[in-house]
DNA sequence: TTGTAAGCGTTATCAA
DNA sequence: TTGATAACGCTTACAA
């Protein structure tokens, strides 16, 4: 230490007070006289205090934090998430102790005995490696963000509701066939509702459909290599028909893309794509691209909302601590753009 | 609290040790017996033992807490330098307390204090907002990263080699002559060495060339037509000669790179790109476009290992405080993507 | 409206 | 190798 810090204890006596009393100040100044506020403010500039949280949680037991696991901030999805979680802070202002793990059982176990040793008030979990079973068994608040829910509260995208925002769109560009590409993603992933929601619809609209579930590969020349191999397949076996192409996600939906203006120099008449997410590769494409763009901004606010209310339970004199978990799902949006437009020229 | 917690006293009274013994169980086992540590190992899971670390920092004074201040998660740069820096965590054990700021003065020197607060042993500043004197003034370790930094230690990419990189392999692909699109950087800033790179390279080479910055707007839709405006300007005024292009970043790249797709159905042999940051839109891009790469794992190293040499060097007894700030240099490396080939058909 | 004193759960300093 | 005891800096009854 430099200099030694200015205390409670150095106030009071500089000001006569006690140590009470100065705590007082911070934490109900309406019971002290206008006058003695006046006097310990003065007395804070004059010795350049600086509180110190530290003492202020061990004595109160409130941390103020909050931990956040991320899979990894590789993904514009997570990254942005986590963005709008720390804006939260001039809202409610807790402080976020974060963790990205990488899908590592034992690591991210680690990570919370960590968060818990530091007595965080809740967490918020988007990495998809703990089961949920497990998370609501440490017995602190806790609100999962698209993933596995059954146990946890959570927040999710309605990706049932975006498969058929997506699916009814290809259908209004008049498409004779509707494909939608995705990997094998499990039920109990709020992310399956894309499929059900493709499924649901092209049955509803009667129209000729091909359901695509693959493994496409853990980077982007795998997923690269892979779609390529699926547009030359679909290019092949769909001619002189108009396929309407809904990708699993924008970075797919990109691949397409690309692979289709190498191959004519522009998107053909014939095909229809659209993406999901609404990241930045989206709007940034050669041709802007159409997707469902999960409103990220509110997901975040909801899991704040949900995690704040719990915790605020939690320090009333009798908690009421049963119930089952909370799950919100909040609704996509449609991003119309240049892969979905019906052309001009027929 | 749904169930009080245990602490040393309890372990104290259940072993029959004192507290002192069973805190240096954990701080200096070889101090006991083998046989002590057994028996105290084994209340710990009789009894269910969590630590809590804020008791122990009020103690220790050692928080193990670092602040991060980014000036936001939406640009890949500064996502996946937290995400490095997070990564850490395994190496040194420091935790990471972290603020997005939005380029407001006032409300990042909140954090600052809010940091402060919680007697976070260092902190790492990629936020370009308040002067690095002022970071200097709070007069606890700090490392900034790719920012103004005379008074703080700090870690950048050789922008400066950067630029001569990206100059040098676009003056390899014949052309005939160079561009450097950028907006007005100040020379106060690491980026500027891009700048001042592609200049004295242009100038070695003998090459003719041509330095263009200019307001580019803050939205990518600002940056669009700004720079759609630029290669109309390029296109026309040196027609018929090869145009070498060095954009400031991968997005302004890569908008250019799409700008000329859509014109031309492919990239025309007189034009050669290269962008800067290796960001993932320059691989993902139509055509996989040439850039200068940071190497922000590097970064994150080296400025996690300054921090932590300053943090253990205040642990000492007779701590050396004095000394200029450190400026370490990264090297960044060149990808030679698609966008500067040489063409095979002359 | 203010003060006293007992915590909060560790670590650190002595002494044994 | 172990134990008593005093910090650490604040909050929180309870009293005044």
């Amino acid at each position: 230490m430099p200099q030694k810090k200015v205390t409670f204890d150095d106030i009071a006596k500089y000001t006569n007070f006690s140590k009470t009393t100065i705590s007082r100040y911070f934490n109900n100044p309406d019971s002290l006289t206008l006058k003695n506020q006046e006097i310990i403010a003065q007395a804070l500039i004059d010795l350049d205090y600086k509180e110190n949280k530290v003492a202020k949680i061990l004595a109160s037991g409130k941390t103020e934090f909050i931990g956040i696991i991320v899979p990894n901030l590789y993904l514009h999805y997570y990254s942005e998430i986590l963005n709008q979680i720390l804006a939260s802070y001039e809202r409610f202002g807790y402080k976020f102790l974060v963790f990205a793990g990488n899908a590592n059982e034992t690591v991210e176990r680690q990570y919370i005995q960590e968060l818990l040793a530091y007595n965080i008030e809740g967490m918020i979990v988007l990495s998809h490696t703990i089961p949920s079973r497990e998370l609501a068994s440490y017995n602190i608040p806790i609100v999962t963000i698209e993933r596995e829910d059954q146990y946890t509260c959570s927040v999710n995208t309605d990706n049932y509701m975006g498969g058929v925002q997506a699916t009814s769109l290809l259908y209004k560009t008049n498409c004779d066939v509707l494909v939608h590409i995705n990997v094998n993603v499990p039920e109990s992933i709020p992310a399956y509702g894309r499929i059900q929601g493709f499924l649901d619809t092209c049955k509803e609209c009667n129209i000729p459909y091909e359901l695509l579930l693959k493994d496409l590969g853990n980077t982007y020349e795998e997923n690269r290599k892979a779609l390529e191999k699926v547009a030359h397949y679909l290019d092949c076996k769909y001619i002189g028909k108009r396929k309407g192409i809904f990708l699993a996600n924008d970075t797919y939906a990109n691949i397409f893309l690309n692979y289709l203006i190498r191959l004519h120099g522009s998107l053909p008449d014939d095909y229809r794509i659209i993406g999901f997410d609404n990241s930045p590769i989206s709007s940034e494409a050669v041709i802007p691209t159409s997707t469902v763009g999960q409103q990220i901004d509110k997901i975040a606010d909801m899991a704040m909302e949900i995690l704040v209310a719990q915790m605020n339970e939690r320090k009333k004199r009798k908690p009421n601590l049963s119930g089952e978990p909370i799950h919100k799902v909040i609704t996509p949006v449609l991003f119309n753009r240049k892969t979905t437009c019906v052309s001009e020229t027929v």
